[in-house]
DNA sequence: TTGTAGGCGTTATCAC
DNA sequence: GTGATAACGCCTACAA
């Protein structure tokens, strides 16, 4: 029922040569013709059809966002998508989502599945897939394209996509709690076999080494991306004969666990913990007392790795390593180090 | 590269036609012929080329979810495409997000052209889009298949997807206040244009009702589904001379913003203020104290607006609405209503 | 600068 | 139950 290529070559008089030339912004066409092929699609609210155009150009003009299954229900994965999605209109691409579990037997097995089913031109990796050696290896082995978004580029892998330098942008908050007087600031570390556990990790003994600061083990708890990984951090940490004034969490979600924990010790932020998060999510501003926390333009950054990986995917040679800005959002949950010891923890305040 | 439906035939030593039948479940296959072919498909590892069935079959295997972009980046959507990715998965179809503007000048158009463009074979709609009579009506003349996912059926021309009844659900969060002794109970309603403002008002004043309280218009304000709406209307409803004991947000976000409100003018919830959302995000579990909310379980409505959707395409008298249940999170931000009157706020606590 | 022929990999039609 | 053949709508290669 729509109209078909052929339609609008007979309307504008042309062959369909012309009209795919139009469309595919290709040279040699005269811009009077261009105008008028133009004009008919217009008239005849001309279409490509999708399945027409990946069948006969052997592709499928489209992209993969693949990401650790958990992690749906993040803002980050949903920032990241709809930037992806904005890059994907320009180019007459789309997008989809990949959720997978990371943790499975055969993650690489599970990719190179979802790659045979649904033939996407290309990929878009987030850690802890973009951060997964082995995978970016099989990846190219297969001639499959993908554009990373990550900490660092690791291996050389890495062509194209977006880098946030997590490190320093750890190190910085750490200076900002020295800033405020914090000399023993606790940290709630990420997931093992998640990148964003070791740049955040290596940027909080930047920061402590640059601040003169002793490297001291017992303040730093293994933990997780989550909310109860938080609340079982900071119970550890707060638990210490010495315990921290400060708690860098490696993600917003811990951050507003240990918040919790120190709320239900009757502790009162900033005055008697300052809490610092990574990843500025939505829940960040809408904590009381506003979470502390490191912004990622994700959303720029879903837009930028689309981008980076379609000039890929038209030229091999074509695309770069991005690096975008990250930015600290200092709220009210980072404040003085308390002065004085903490006064002991009083009942409950409900 | 790939192995096609001819290479499969040839080693199964039947013809094309009868491998597209194993692989669409279509009937006439002896169960000997049945194994065969799908012993050479696992062989060749072969999986059908989307574009190719796409284009011969005149369908997309694509269902697009439409939704509001500001709500981008709110938990609500991922959780709906999640589900709708489980569900496409199964009948070999794809999902894909489709971010519009409803509140631009020609949102139907933006509709329209998305199915231009991508010619998914259905639309999976949530509110503002679902609330829609205007939009149904025309996708119905396009002879456009969709599922919505929304609070009520208005107007019959919803045919499948879910239906939860937020008018219910909220008389039965103010039954609960009214239990905890509130009696002044307030109301951040929701955005105008939206479905969900209008179900979760009624429900508040279905519950004031029944409890025999009266309604007072003073104490609704409109608001909006963001946390600054939540903060705007709980100065208006705190600054009233006999402020409520109680306050109902139309949403997660906003009652985080009510919170808010209520700490900057150090009130202490659910001691001095009980506050009730809706939605159940993550952030309702993250905020401290932990938010008494409704709980909407998004990922299976995603997934059963997917599945009516795809039966709805198979078959134009298939499918159906399907009830979703609620269910009420009772967290720490409500408690009993004051004994006395407020005491006057004191100053900031930080 | 423009046009023609053939094929992409599947499904639909209809015959056997 | 099974198979041959013709679409499906576009792009690539080559020709003019």
């Amino acid at each position: 029922m729509p109209a078909r290529i052929e339609d609008v070559a007979a309307t504008a008089g042309v062959s369909m040569k012309t009209v795919s030339r139009v469309f595919n912004n290709e040279p040699n066409v005269r811009e009077k013709t261009r105008a008028r092929v133009e004009a008919a699609a217009k008239a005849l609210n001309y279409r490509p059809n999708p399945s027409a155009r990946g069948l006969a150009g052997n592709r499928s003009y489209l992209v993969s966002l693949v990401f650790d299954d958990p992690a749906a229900g993040s803002s980050y994965i949903m920032e990241i998508i709809v930037g992806m999605l904005v890059a994907c209109e320009q180019s007459r691409y789309s997008a989809m989502l990949r959720p997978l579990e990371y943790a499975s037997a055969d993650h690489i097995g599970a990719v190179e599945d979802s790659i045979a089913r649904y033939r996407p031109d290309g990929l878009v990796l987030v850690p802890p897939f973009a951060d997964d050696v082995k995978l970016l290896r099989r990846l190219d082995e297969l001639g499959v394209r993908y554009a990373t978004i990550s900490a660092k580029a690791k291996i050389g892998h890495e062509r194209v996509g977006t880098i946030l330098d997590e490190r320093k942008a750890s190190a910085e908050m750490i200076a900002h709690a020295v800033a405020l007087g914090h000399r023993r600031i606790g940290h709630v570390a990420g997931p093992l076999p998640h990148g964003g556990r070791a740049w955040r990790l290596a940027g909080y003994r930047d920061g402590l080494r640059r601040a003169g600061l002793p490297y001291d083990e017992a303040l730093v708890v293994d933990g997780g991306f989550s909310f109860e990984a938080g609340i079982a951090g900071a119970r550890h940490l707060l638990d210490l004969d010495e315990p921290p004034t400060a708690i860098f969490a490696a993600n917003d979600d811990s951050a507003c666990g240990v918040m919790h924990e120190a709320f239900e010790r009757g502790l009162a932020i900033p005055r008697d913990l300052s809490v610092f998060g990574f990843d500025d999510t939505p829940t960040s501003r809408h904590v009381w007392p506003g979470l502390t926390t490191v912004r990622q333009p994700c959303r720029d950054m879903g837009r930028i790795a689309a981008e980076q990986l379609l000039a890929l995917i038209r030229d091999p040679t074509a695309g770069e390593l991005v690096h975008v800005p990250y930015e600290l959002q200092i709220r009210q949950s980072s404040g003085p180090a308390p002065s004085r010891p903490r006064p002991r923890p009083r009942s409950r305040t409900r």
